[in-house]
DNA sequence: CGCTGTCTTGAGCTTGTTCAACTCCTGTGG
DNA sequence: CCACAGGAGTTGAACAAGCTCAAGACAGCG
């Protein structure tokens, strides 16, 4: 049995008191899990599709860029980066993954995973193994119901993402960066205001397309607006609609 | 019987002979129109499930934000673009379809339309009504294999084109554009390194986060470098390789 | 206790925006 | 058919945002 990792935060790096899992019912394969029953005794679903809670070191890979795809991974604890390796010089940071969210949808097409995913701090992932799906003996078509709900959400997602990046200012990316987190984490039941940023400034910066000494300095330009909170990469948000509004000025 | 469009290019805007249309099997329905069989007699398909070279006025919408999602569709000929109305001040440009692309797909998971579509130029399009495919009578199965394909295949386009814009600056921005343009006419099988922007400079700054004047300013420096040759909308690619060492500066 | 890597802060410089003037199409109506 | 009006595109100059380079601060870890 798979004993759920304890917690690893030994230093004064992170103040919360981890691990916070993400429950089953806010997790974004949990579509799929429903429909192979795979909590219910006896379901007759062959070990090996549906791999649950494994435990993910901090900085371990789930896969790398280029490696055949077999899997989706939800993370069930923990966060993790992906990115694309090294183009020219530094990577290229995709997204951040939180409990309850998705890794390697992206590869469902190509049969590759085009970015590698790993682990910023102690983590723990339930595994997919889409390949052996058919072995589940469910009746496809309700998986695969699931899966195209599934890619749908990913779609939508990314668009919004991409465009509300793009268009806006650092601050304004920083602003709905914050606040797409904590989005995300009330959408999976975990606290949304306040969370540990496990990545690096740099990763962020290269997430959001600055560079890192900005994103410090509009870190501390919130700070001293009272907007948020900082204690290393502890943050606490304030005042939501103050954040709101460098995005959205109305 | 739909007549394909004659060419509406009265004018000296466009310079090449349209309406160029894209094959069937160069476009992305194609995995679904497939498994239909539309193009066979007695498939005993019903009309309505999927709508075929429907012609589009300039200007017309295929469908408005936060309308029902209804249907995929695939630009046949002409062009598209699709956006956001008015956030605070002007519209928010997603994205811009050319022949053998689709429209629509990011609204499958939540059931409406975030963005509306309008055409760029006279067009034609074929509607996939989602919600009648089960009337289809085809193996759901199949259908839904190709819909997952599609979809996936959607993802990773968008994450490519997120992550590309966004870490780069302006002239890396627009070289990646055009570039983009490119790569994804010769995958459809239209002429690569000839076409119309037939969107306004002012829509090409939106959807790359840069001002109108940048974009018109950056043209004209490819110009002078010998990159592209440019003539109001009409572009030609001179030096792939030169545009493209100006992304990865290698 | 000191080394190391990350983070913060400062100063100058590059890039891109804004505002404004002006040109060139394009469509319309006389 | 031509003249004109209006929008789109280009170009210039001043300004602002963000980057780079560099130095210093702070936590984490041997």
């Amino acid at each position: 049995m798979n004993s759920a990792s304890p917690c690893v935060c030994r230093t004064q790096r992170c103040l919360a008191e981890e691990p916070l899992e993400v429950e089953c019912d806010a997790c974004g394969l949990d579509p799929i899990c429903q429909v192979l029953d795979y909590a219910e005794a006896g379901s007759g679903v062959p070990e090996g599709v549906l791999l649950r809670r494994l435990p993910v070191a901090r900085g371990e890979t789930l896969f790398q860029a280029n490696g055949v795809f077999s899997s989706i991974f939800a993370v069930k604890s923990g966060s993790f980066k992906t990115y694309i390796p090294s183009t020219g010089k530094g990577d290229r940071v995709i997204g951040f993954h939180q409990p309850g969210e998705l890794i390697g949808v992206e590869a469902v097409a190509s049969g590759s995973y085009p970015c590698t995913a790993r682990a910023l701090e102690p983590s723990s992932v339930c595994e997919l193994w889409i390949s052996r799906l058919p072995e589940a003996g469910r009746p496809n078509e309700v998986v695969q119901q699931a899966l195209i709900q599934l890619l749908g959400s990913e779609v939508a997602f990314s668009h919004i993402v991409a465009t509300t990046l793009i268009q806006q200012n650092g601050e304004q990316r920083l602003a709905a960066f914050l606040l797409n987190i904590s989005h995300r984490r009330s959408e999976r039941g975990l606290p949304e205001s306040e969370f540990c940023l496990q990545m690096s400034r740099g990763d962020i910066a290269n997430y959001l397309g600055l560079a890192s000494e900005t994103v410090s300095r509009l870190l501390t330009r919130f700070q001293n607006q009272g907007l948020i909170t900082l204690r290393r990469k502890q943050v606490l948000l304030r005042d939501h609609a103050g954040l709101m509004s460098i995005i959205e000025p109305n």
